[in-house]
DNA sequence: AATGAATGAGGATTCATTCAT
DNA sequence: GATGAATGAATCCTCATTCAT
């Protein structure tokens, strides 16, 4: 399927330098089959990014459904996108080449969907903070500290061979939840 | 000076999708002046990048010789280098555009200089487990949460208008060091 | 068809001085074409040399099957010679540009038939000594003498209108013959 | 001095593969001064072609001055064209790389020179076809038949290793000689 | 007069996109 | 609908020539 096959490419590439060509292969198809379906390269790779990050949306808007306590929403949450990368790594090495560049002005669903979780994140601290338990800190700032911290998680996890996920994702939201307690 | 230009634009766009003639034409000069000083494209990028690391090193090799406290290292370390990259956005921009991705194979000061700060923050946070008042963690996980955080605040940073550089540096450093703390 | 193209552009100009554009335009098609069916101006250059003389090398193989005597194989050999490369203008023009000198280290065809048919030659001359009607010289001298001799009877035909080259032929290979005989 | 850099140069590399820089450096000047002496790599280069036959031009009017026979003239003047490229290899490879291609259109002394050796072997010849010692043959191809001999045997002698340029010289003389011999 | 840094037109090659089959 | 050959704009790099010092 296109998507799969671009999904590979990109991973394994980044955006400038995957020829359409390779993706045609990849794909085992014409390439311009895969015009027939996306009008540009750029349309596929927005197409894949944001199909790859269907399934994580779903997770979490079950999470945010649920109603959980800060804490739990911040165990579970982060669990969740660790997991998704980890399961996931092609999704993770296009967020880590395509992302920080605005080159591609992705405004994606994935784009989005990661400010979103960022944003729970965000009301949770401010209630925390509210409620008396957490420390007045930039609420913003705490919130994609701890995102960028899981992400720590991941990319040590791509490059290890053991599987310490558990143990790290439980350290850093110790490290986190305890700093941010007043 | 055509490292400057060269600085400028890669910044704003990218190695892949920087033309050669747009750094010739923002340092008005021309385009073979540029092949005279730089026998490629990749070449300028990569002198771009080394020597705008140069300042930073010279600081960090400071900090080094001090044989300072953890917590001293730690927060002088964290402080020059939110304050390097705030500093100097384009290089910023540009180690956010390229590091991720090996793309460009980088295998320049500016990489080994990351590294080296990293294993210097792991070696202070083994001594710290050593001595019994910072927590059985991975000092690497740790190391790199650190950095990553002080990534999000010259992030925040360069999005904002305000300069809460001084009170953002000092949430994260209060979030890590107590969070780490035994 | 781009091999004609190629052909005719080479011989104007020579390899060096011939743009790839200018055999796209003669050849009606655009440029990425060309590179769609050679990968380089170089090897194109190659394929035009090496098919140009797959006639001349079939007929030279036929020769060298019949085993026909010294005599019929240096009349029939330079006769065929001669006229492909009348026949064939570009090629002669080619050989001409681009032979001499090994800018282009061409390990074509084309140089393994020039030095397979003086081999051949040589093996001739060598038998006529032995066998005592020729003069002792250097066999690989007297070849090239004499291929040297067909290519000035080429060139003297591509500049004149008339076709003397029957009675051209017919003086070298009188003189070549007559010169070495005992 | 410049003309003998050029010549290296031109020798070793072509004409259209040779950088002015190329000779600059061999000839440890700037690259400036070149263009002081000669107002294009174009005109460079008919200078050293022009000058280096200068010292054939000389030999061959003494020769003609001296109104030889047409034996003589042919053994002395074959023999003189010989010598002379055989002690200035350099002119050779430069005639050898670029007579035959008229992209340059030299129209210089050189080709002039050529020329007239060629003119004077035909009036040789022509003489001996009244006089009644030679065969009735075209005397161009026949004048241009021994000069191409000439020629064979400098390349011979230039990736030879032992000097036999006498014996080789006797040997394409006898051949020609006896050749149009009536 | 000598220099060599600067120039920019020119050339080989790539690759996203089109379109005839 | 699928294909992949054809296209040519775009890009990196070269090098003959100029000109300020």
């Amino acid at each position: 399927m296109i998507l799969n096959a671009a999904l590979k490419v990109f991973a394994r590439s980044g955006y400038e330098a995957t020829d359409v060509d390779d993706i045609a292969r990849e794909a085992q198809i014409g390439k311009g089959t895969i015009y027939r379906h996306y009008p540009s390269k750029r349309d596929l790779f927005v197409a894949v990014v944001d199909r790859g990050f269907d399934q994580l949306r779903c997770q979490m808007e079950d999470l945010r459904d649920k109603d959980a306590s800060f804490e739990d929403m911040v165990r579970i949450g982060i669990k969740q996108q660790v997991d998704f990368f980890i399961n996931n790594p092609d999704y993770w090495r296009i967020l880590m080449l395509e992302k920080p560049d605005c080159r591609l002005n992705l405004d994606s669903e994935a784009v989005r969907l990661h400010q979103r979780f960022g944003q729970g994140l965000v009301e949770g601290i401010k209630k925390g903070i509210s409620a008396g338990y957490v420390k007045k800190i930039d609420p913003v700032l705490a919130a994609f500290s701890l995102m960028s911290m899981a992400a720590v998680v991941v990319e040590k996890h791509l490059q290890a061979k053991k599987d310490t996920r558990k143990k790290d994702i439980s350290s850093i939201l110790d490290i986190f939840l305890r700093g941010i307690q007043k």
